[in-house]
DNA sequence: AGCGCTATAGACAACGCTGTCAGTAAGAGC
DNA sequence: GCTCTTACTGACAGCGTTGTCTATAGCGCT
């Protein structure tokens, strides 16, 4: 008379095998006489498991992308067994798409908090860009988009980020002038700039400076380079064409 | 007397194995009566063969990446079974050097005919950043230079293309304007920026456009935008601070 | 202490991929 | 025709990876 034999994992069961059952096949006979001096087992609450799992697949994430995760290399990252990682996760796929969408979650958070900035209430320009910059620059997020894109994960934002960033840009872009101000486009087409050029040296930075010639150090100068650009066409009258 | 037994490749042989010889281990015996109804077989030059095979790698390559090449794929979308692409490439790394490097080269020869551009000789600003982006915007090579980078190939160039094509525009900045000119950074950090854009719309440009709230055409449009921004800079005062 | 739950580990199966081997056949040159 | 070279192939080895199964052990509860 058998046990359980449900041994519960995942996730509380109730949901019928997805994979096909392969059969035996082989008796799969195994003599079983070792010393056995190691039943050395760390037991964490299945929160902690989950946790720690996601940590370990965060970090191979962002060095080498979503098709880079392996099970045994996680598993062995966090002191288990790769049957351990399947048992909270399922599979695979599972698990990249959690590590996945944890990653999304916290860039968004981030971007969110740099929106607000340090600034009381509505953005102030320069401020804001160097904010941004410094989430977005951050090689790991970029990179992380990049790897999204390039693989062929939508990962869209359903909240238009950037076309709200613009929209309270142009607010107080039209409140801080007297003169009439600069059509909405043009806004929207500096804060998708911004975006696109700081995406690009997320992931690219390293080799541009050195196509240019321009020692790390340099780095900065473009910054506030970039950032004086793009507040003074703000402050200014607007492209004519768009 | 056993004949040859040399068969040539890889390539024109004298080179040592480098992968350790594996023992027959069993004796592998195989029944051999079949039908034998196929013996068709298309036997190509050495020259031809290795094109073809640079050509379906390089799909791949643009698809899925370096690390996205398959053998067994490559060799199906040729037409001839995988053993044939090894023995003319030796082994699947050496197969994506090549074409990572022939990609890379089309690339710099399509953009260095960019810099010369329509212009009978030195570089007009709109009409160079034009030709620029159509080259580069051009989703295939942005990725391909996203994917080489995030799979930490170098991919450095040793001609310092960045830097050539802004000592070109300086020049003719400096030359075309009678107030003082502003420093060298600031053409250069027109370049950069540039680049930096160029290369994140390859990429993310879907995305981003997406996350503006901006359906397809307004691409033209923002293209347009951004060179009036940059050549209304170059004909301007430069930034302050650079 | 005993019991149930379940996080964990070991063994192994199936599969995909690269790479090797030995043999086969298509041309080229004679 | 014969011979030699070599592009090509099927079979298979070995490894890495995901996923399954069974057993075990840590912990809370009574």
């Amino acid at each position: 008379m058998h046990r359980s034999l449900d041994r519960r994992p995942w996730y509380r069961k109730a949901r019928l095998r997805t994979t096909k059952r392969r059969e035996p096949s082989k008796p799969a006979k195994g003599a079983r006489q070792k010393p056995k001096p190691k039943p050395k087992r760390v037991r964490r609450s299945a929160e902690e498991a989950r946790a720690s799992i996601l940590d370990a697949a965060d970090k191979r994430l962002a060095s080498s992308g979503p098709s880079g995760i392996r099970l045994q290399e996680i598993a062995s990252d966090v002191g288990m067994s790769h049957p351990t990682v399947l048992h909270h996760f399922g599979n695979r796929e599972a698990l990249v798409e959690a590590v996945v969408q944890r990653a999304l979650d916290g860039l968004q958070k981030k971007l969110l908090a740099s929106f607000r900035g340090p600034s009381p209430k509505g953005a102030d320009g320069a401020a804001m860009f160097r904010q941004i910059m410094d989430t977005l620059a951050d090689r790991g997020h970029a990179r992380l988009m990049a790897w999204l894109s390039l693989e062929g994960r939508p990962a869209d934002d359903p909240d238009k980020m950037l076309r709200s960033l613009a929209e309270a840009m142009h607010a107080t872009r039209t409140t801080q002038r007297r003169d009439p101000a600069p059509p909405f486009e043009d806004t929207l087409f500096v804060v998708l700039l911004g975006a696109l050029a700081l995406f690009g040296e997320g992931v690219l930075g390293d080799t541009m400076l050195d196509s240019a010639g321009l020692p790390a150090p340099a780095r900065d100068r473009f910054h506030d380079w970039f950032v004086a650009l793009l507040t003074r066409h703000l402050e200014g009258p607007g492209i004519a064409g768009a």
